[in-house]
DNA sequence: TTCGCACCATCCGTTTCAGACGGTCTAGGA
DNA sequence: TCCTAGACCGTCTGAAACGGATGGTGCGAA
């Protein structure tokens, strides 16, 4: 049993196990496509090596079966769930981060000319609200199973944060339009 | 030449350069500490080594002062700034990315109990604040200067993804005081 | 003058990453 | 029945990111 390190990721996947129950990683991979995936990704081969090396450390279980495609499921040990609570009521001290190239943009922006800036915040604003659209489907998809459900209340926080990053770009549409040209010929769109 | 694809932390190097003139790796290594850092960060070590590969490709122009210390100082070529401006233009497609383990706990945390949750729940109300305090005092030090200056206008949108979470998280200690009552701490859900 | 420490630059082993690749199953048309 | 297209599933690989170790340099204090 090896001595190492688990990272965040370990977690997840430790984790979306003890809440679905046995897995295996292509069950995995779907479940994180439209839960946890929208604020913590990363790429899914890690889903296969992950549960491997957890298993190893004996924080999970496998049971081969072969129905034709070699396909493992995995399952949490006690030791593993131990784990996780263990991490679960550990202090958080790495801070929220944020990375988005709009923001990146927006900074070098008066290396660029004010007409790419206005474009993109128009851009910003339409994604901002289709990424809205998808979250508020979800919160009423599962919202009538159990409208208290943490992994809902957790999506709730993700909403928070589109919506004020939603608002920061439509007030700079407005701004940007009423400086630049007030008499200009407006875009339709 | 190399015709190495540009990543995205290439285009903060060489934009941080076209912002401030010719620099060395150290002063970039201080200068993203309070700035850009806080929405894009990446290993020191990278400012060492990307500089140098940007300027394999021609994006930068190196020049090396012995005082001592072998230090050598970068500025943007005309390519360079090209290609800058060339990324500044493109449309945004990644999406806005946030990384948050506070909000992957609560994700979890019908596995945890619910005294780990309020007492996550506070704390991120306090570290937030914190942020908060130091961005609204950035402000104020370089708002004298310019107060539309780009780099302050996207350092506002990380000031409301923050008010943003702040408000979530204050919410959420409001309602699991309330939950739990008077009485003992008890599973949430 | 020497020491000690902050400053500066680089190197290195490990982990993460994206996505290409290759094998396996299923449906349905001939 | 056979064939094939295309979805499904798992693995591999080369590059980038990571972060800590290492080592050299200059300056102020003793």
């Amino acid at each position: 049993m090896s001595t190492e390190r688990l990272t965040t990721t370990s977690y997840v996947v430790l984790g979306l196990i003890a809440l679905r129950g046995p897995s295996t990683s292509y069950d995995l991979k779907r479940a994180v496509g439209h839960s946890v995936g929208y604020f913590w990704s990363f790429p899914h081969a890690q889903l296969y090596s992950e549960p491997r090396r957890l298993s190893e450390m004996g924080l999970l279980e496998v049971a081969t079966e072969l129905d034709g495609r070699r396909r493992q499921t995995f399952s949490v040990t006690d030791q593993g769930s131990q784990a996780l609570r263990r991490w679960l009521a550990e202090p958080v001290t790495e801070p929220m981060q944020v990375r988005d190239v709009a923001e990146l943009k927006l900074f070098f922006s008066e290396l660029s000319s004010g007409k790419d800036v206005l474009t993109m915040a128009k851009e910003q604003v339409r994604q901002h609200s289709d990424r809205i659209r998808v979250y508020e489907d979800m919160e009423e998809r599962y919202g009538a199973v159990d409208r208290l459900a943490p992994r809902l209340v957790s999506l709730r926080l993700g909403l928070r944060l589109e919506h004020a990053a939603l608002d920061f770009w439509t007030e700079l549409v407005g701004e940007l339009s009423n400086a630049s040209g007030s008499g200009q010929a407006r875009d339709a769109s």
